[in-house]
DNA sequence: GATGAATGAGATTTCATTCAT
DNA sequence: AATGAATGAAATCTCATTCAT
């Protein structure tokens, strides 16, 4: 069998056990038998357990950002479309990679240097897409997002943590977790209202 | 020295290490040394790694679900008042105890049952609070928060996913970090033009 | 037991599997096992394979270092009669201890950095008291040991040289082999010899 | 490439890695890099790690034992004048090639048996020349060697150990080593004295 | 109440070796 | 003649856990 297919095939056995048992209980030797080779062949084609931790996160990353990308489909739609189609491409993705997304978001975060660096890349070209998706569905809405520059990367961080945070829920199991639809929903209506209320200088302050 | 102090030492040091190292990297013997304490006695106090790393969960917890709930302060004033209280709150203690924290937010979470288990019934309790608040800050702004029951739920989820977003935010070393009172007054925003959307029947759709 | 009385023994043990299956092929393993101990209680004790290696060359590189001080006895006789002593008492320490030679000068030297220096210095020790003997020696006979400092070393060099291949002999089984105040007597002769011709200028030459 | 040449590119690649990492330490995978081959081809040949070390030993001990006795040139010279040549030969040989000499002299014979035995065989053979060699010297002398037999082996060997020892101190890198021509001089007026002494009955006691 | 001494079990990693082509 | 693909076995080292005092 060829390299590169084996490699995917132990790539995904890691993620599987990453995912389900955590980067520290997870064992080479589990690994090796989920990807049905020989725990040295592992060792022959990524060397150690943290390359392969890093080559799970580099895929899932790179997968996953494609997947935003290429549901954001820019210049057919509005700026507001787009953003929709973004958070819909997201869920949908996280749905049906739960292990790659346990992997990134629970995971890799979690483990310390140098992991947490590679997922703070991806989040950065994340947010530095949604942040232009929203300064430029204002700018459609007849505002003018310079006025608020460092709110609306505001809005965008919290954007991103609350979609990271309903993408768990969603994929929990359990009955009265949303589809992934409505989570997207949800999303839209907080950044819309939270847009508006940017652009027409209407805060919430503690005296009111 | 009485038990209760020697223990409260040893959960000390056991948060301090699982905080830095992880659940699976942070060792009983570093623990104990940390603590100023020999193994043993460790073993004699809290029998095992997992019951220790329960029982920092289960402090920690109440010590995070005390402080919101101090925050909070009902009765006194409107709900909104406190809400913004109990973030207030939420943001003042994560940051005062950030080592805390990461062991809910970071460990915990991520190292499977049981130990998940003990942050969702925390955390359950925590969006109750949240979805009680916002349906009594509606009430108090003349709407019925009957009408929109499960969205009301999906916008406290929303709310305490990007506080958690934020926390880690608002935590981490780097200059362009919110603090934490900027952090509270971001959420009270998306929170109440979210509210004020919902109640209005103003949902963005994909039509639009 | 105490820490030191097991150290000791753990000690014996390594140096008689290093001296058997040499570096590489000794296992910790069965080095535990000849210690009558288990295996976490060497390294808890010695840390890892490369420094119980240094600790068996520092404890022996001593007790042969102070077995042929011992035997040197300085100030009471002649310099010559203290050179023959000396050497009696290598031969004597290195036929009570052939593990301990065998680990010096089989294993320890040829494996390379950092243990080759260990071994280095020991030398140089001993070539350094066999200088100092010799030149003492010269100057009972009558001779100025001034006038060929630098061959005076260099019998020093052999001495040393032909002694550590003696002492293989020597130690080796067989029924040929001298016995160590054969061996001794034999280098004894080979030195004064050497000194005499050196001091009256008789070097053997080609054209001879 | 015929099958020869290939060999010898193989053996040459061994001696140098089993010289510079020692015999344990050496990889088959490193030899088969460093030959330029892949590895089944190396066990193809040479079917083990142990059956190569020793076509190692055996090529660079019947060249060395090749490079002396050619350097001897029996018959046509005195054998004083023989044996000088027999040591600048050797001395030329293992200063041409270090790594041949490393892997008999440091690595070979540290490796337990089978190794060692091949190791054995050849010394016998160099010191079994050399002996007769001292004894053709001291009967040209005019002496009766047969008056002093074991001596005269004692002789061969203590020159045969120096010689070994001397050889190592040439190779070592540093300012202060002798050339291959000083230690062969010093050698030979080692010998030369030595046997003079021993015919003229003058040996060193301890009563002296 | 407290600890120095000790270990069973299991982790990651490496290596000599072979098969199918 | 030659190799990419693959592995059984064993190495070093760590850790949670327990006894005897």
């Amino acid at each position: 069998m060829p390299r590169a297919v084996r490699e995917q095939q132990m790539l995904d056995a890691a993620v599987e056990t990453f995912a389900q048992r955590g980067y520290g209980a997870a064992s080479m030797d589990e690994i090796a038998v989920v990807a049905g080779v020989s725990k040295p062949l592992v060792y022959l084609y990524l060397n150690s357990k943290e390359e392969l931790f890093s080559a799970c996160i580099r895929r899932e990353a790179e997968a996953l950002v494609a997947a935003v990308r290429g549901a954001v489909e820019p210049g057919a739609r509005s700026a507001a479309q787009q953003l929709w189609c973004g958070l819909r491409g997201f869920f949908a993705h996280t749905a049906a990679n739960p292990d790659g997304w346990a992997v990134l978001n629970n995971q890799a975060r979690t483990q310390g240097e140098p992991f947490a660096r590679e997922i703070a890349v991806m989040r950065e070209e994340i947010i530095e897409l949604v942040t232009r998706l929203i300064a430029a569905a204002s700018r459609e809405a007849g505002y003018d997002p310079e006025l608020a520059g460092r709110e609306v990367a505001g809005l965008a961080h919290a954007l991103v943590g609350a979609a990271e945070s309903l993408a768990g829920w969603a994929n929990a199991p359990g009955g009265d977790s949303p589809t992934s639809k409505e989570a997207a929903a949800t999303l839209m209506n907080f950044a819309w209202a939270g847009l508006e209320n940017l652009m027409n200088g209407r805060h919430w302050s503690p005296a009111l």
